[in-house]
DNA sequence: ATAATTCTGGAACATATGTTCTAAATATCT
DNA sequence: AGATATTTAGAACATATGTTCCAGAATTAT
């Protein structure tokens, strides 16, 4: 028999991802990838297969971190409103410590316009998020935590859709003081 | 004496701009910019300059096309609150009716990061929309037709920020009711 | 240790890409 | 109309880019 193992795929996985969340799809190499992930292009088409396909892996692992990251997070948290406020405060924290911004809302811009593939992930990728939120909202509204009268559906898409324009107010003016007024304006919306 | 004029440059460069639209900076190649253009790349570099000086050209191109027409649309509106809503209402119908999203908000999330002269065209196009609202919520502050007792800027901030999500939303699920509900609950959190 | 088989580095390849060059075309002024 | 200066089309160029190939290295079962 012959050779089995290799590198470590996730990990370099993940150091390719770190280009493409630097670079975009477009604007990163082969070159620059397969250097960052200390491989070479043979391996790589060996194993992960080409340009697309490596993204598409670096991007499903970019969401499915976040994924355990945030359920690990929330966990935890008995009250559903507190879950709510500690989910909104940390996405604040990560805009603004985030040198370059989300992975996954470059992606949404630079290629799910035209990459069905890709949409789809970043739409899980979304539905998950959505997912998290609405179950807590549901709870809050039936422990009377909140007391809006709005929908849950409609009150969740409207609390995700902050985060994208938070990213965009930090690449654009990286100040925190106005994240952070807008994010308390939010709570205290949700608490009214 | 020899030739003077040549091609319309406006023209050419607003053609430009639907490619770089549609594909971005870097998916965008000289060549897709020049067929579509209709010129070829000498008259192109003898006026207008290499790629990066035409992408400049083609997003300041962008927003001062939509400056002008957004002040146009708000001119007439003698309420200060319903120039707000009108503005906020025609915000959704662009995001529900633009199949290729917002070439500023694109640009944002591709280049802005890393190429700061395109950072400040971005900033001052945020900032003209920042400068139009605030005004309108003065106004309407002062007029008492809004009862927030948050200060403009926050407000003006906070409204602005909910139009990079709605695009977002958009591309991910092409759901012209969802961003049609979270615009109907914003307008009436600022009635409020 | 040896054989068998797979993996790996990096050269090689074909094409794409941003830019420049050249020669011909064209508009302006006299 | 003719001279002149500039523009323009498209070939040409150098380099970049995604991908493949090949020779040698490495690992496992015998």
């Amino acid at each position: 028999m012959a050779r089995s193992v290799e590198f470590d795929e996730q990990l370099a996985i993940s150091r390719a991802m770190d280009v493409f969340w630097k670079k975009g799809y477009n604007g990163a190499t082969m070159r620059d990838l397969t250097e960052a992930m200390g491989i070479s292009s043979s391996s790589l088409y060996n194993t992960i297969g080409d340009k697309h396909q490596l993204f598409i892996k670096s991007i499903k692992y970019y969401t499915e971190s976040r994924m355990t990251a945030a359920r690990k997070q929330l966990q935890p948290i008995k009250s559903p409103l507190k879950a709510i406020e500690k989910f909104i405060l940390s996405s604040v924290y990560v805009i603004t410590h985030e040198p370059d911004s989300c992975l996954a809302i470059k992606t949404t811009f630079e290629v799910a316009t035209t990459d069905e593939q890709v949409q789809k992930i970043i739409k899980a990728d979304n539905e998950f998020t959505y997912n998290l939120l609405i179950n807590l909202i549901r709870k809050a509204i039936e422990m009377k935590e909140i007391k809006v009268s709005q929908d849950a559906e409609m009150l969740t898409d409207y609390i995700i859709n902050h985060f994208t324009g938070w990213h965009e107010s930090f690449i654009i003016h990286r100040d925190k003081t106005r994240i952070k007024e807008m994010a308390a304006f939010l709570i205290k919306q949700i608490n009214q």
